[in-house]
DNA sequence: TCCTGTATTATTGTATACAATCGTGTGGAA
DNA sequence: TTCCACACGATTGTATACAATAATACAGGA
């Protein structure tokens, strides 16, 4: 649960241990790093032109934001996101998905609402040229206005953790395959759901979007090259 | 999200950080500190006779874990529970308990049963002797029984951290009112749907579970009390 | 050959020193 | 009186030095 005050201030991008925190979350999420490969805490600030004090602070938060794990006296290791862990993470946003556009139903705002409109509207334009990295950027933040126009900070805090611990997978899976489209006629009807003060079937189509996207997924076949070969990290 | 690594790991007892996240995580949700009550590295360390080092660690990872709040260049706050919070968390965990129920029902192994049946007979045992303190202990400990047994860490994980978010709370709630015994007389229906394998059965019982939970504490009204007046901090 | 103990090295854990930043209070000018 | 500038102190941010731990390699003996 590590975490539930304000990523902004979490997040900090103007200190060096920010910087070196974001720099090595990105790094993992693009897969610069294999699974189980170990971070040494002189190599990263080298690398970085910083002290092993910012990095330390650093791997502290990126063990409990789930990307690397470190262990006492010897090292942190990237963590390995198993065929499973992805599944459960979809069964379990999809829960929460639910709950989320219900919620929003209930206090989206004016802009919220607008900002919303205009993710879809441009979503379709792309989705017609064919443009899959903005339609994937789209995508990203029509969730994302979701997970603020619930107006929980503790669901919204979740929701975007686990948005953001799947990203890996899901950012191939929607420029390699069709999908990318079909996701945003889903958010469309969400979309109209919403507007249309209807919670109960804004949940139920959030539910099933989230359903869907992992269906997909699976289908593609894509978590499964994600999912190596575990190496032998015994050495 | 921060944070889905082995809990064993990232809060080693045997660094002295490790000890200064514990004792800092344990005195907050004992409510020795005020909420929104500032936290010094030195006034910390010298009281632990430790160096800034080993707090400010221990700080980033009490800020994910969601009980304090770095502002960058100013410090560190305990971060406020507010009434809407509370109420955000029962309601995601009334979902997410659910699934883990089903889960459960699915995976869970022998030993796991028949702990959790000595659990909710023990629990029988000293709700008649009206040991509110053990049955406080036990009831966290059925929860924790049926997180381990959904067999699935990143389920396991969320819920063991909304647990213990609310822990400070719940604390007073249970043996304060006469939730306990009835908590275990859920405790133990759920139980019993899990033994037969009836997984929708179980995922109903252990979502209202969660609901009559909340619904208790709101009527005892336990947590407006947990709900101090703010106080402003702007000094 | 194989095991074992030890020395060496690499890496993490902690303490301390220094730099940067923020808040406060004081003093002077309008 | 009120506002602004500046200096001082307190606190956090970072770098570095030192301590402790773990991994490795090597030497010696069974």
């Amino acid at each position: 649960m590590k975490n539930f005050s304000d990523k902004q201030e979490a997040t900090d991008k103007y200190s060096l241990r920010g910087r070196v925190f974001h720099k090595l979350r990105d790094d993992i999420l693009s897969g610069k790093y294999e699974e189980h490969e170990e971070l040494k805490e002189v190599a990263i600030g080298e690398e970085m032109g910083v002290s092993r004090t910012p990095v330390r602070e650093a791997f502290r938060q990126l063990e409990l934001e789930g990307l690397i794990q470190i262990i006492p006296n010897k090292g942190a290791y990237v963590t390995g996101i198993t065929e499973k862990d992805v599944k459960d993470i979809y069964m379990i946003r999809s829960l929460l998905e639910g709950l989320c556009a219900r919620w929003a139903t209930q206090h989206i705002t004016e802009e919220q609402m607008e900002e919303m409109e205009e993710n879809v509207y441009l979503a379709k334009f792309h989705a017609g040229k064919g443009h899959l990295e903005q339609l994937a950027e789209l995508d990203n933040r029509f969730h994302d206005i979701l997970y603020e126009a619930c107006d929980s900070k503790m669901l919204e805090h979740q929701l975007k953790d686990f948005h953001q611990y799947v990203l890996r997978v899901r950012k191939k899976t929607l420029s390699n395959v069709n999908r990318g489209p079909k996701s945003n006629e889903e958010h469309e009807k969400i979309m109209e759901a919403i507007k249309a003060g209807d919670a109960d079937l804004a949940e139920q189509l959030a539910h099933q979007h989230m359903i869907n996207a992992y269906d997909n997924m699976v289908k593609s076949g894509l978590h499964e090259a994600y999912e190596r070969k575990e190496r032998r990290s015994e050495k």
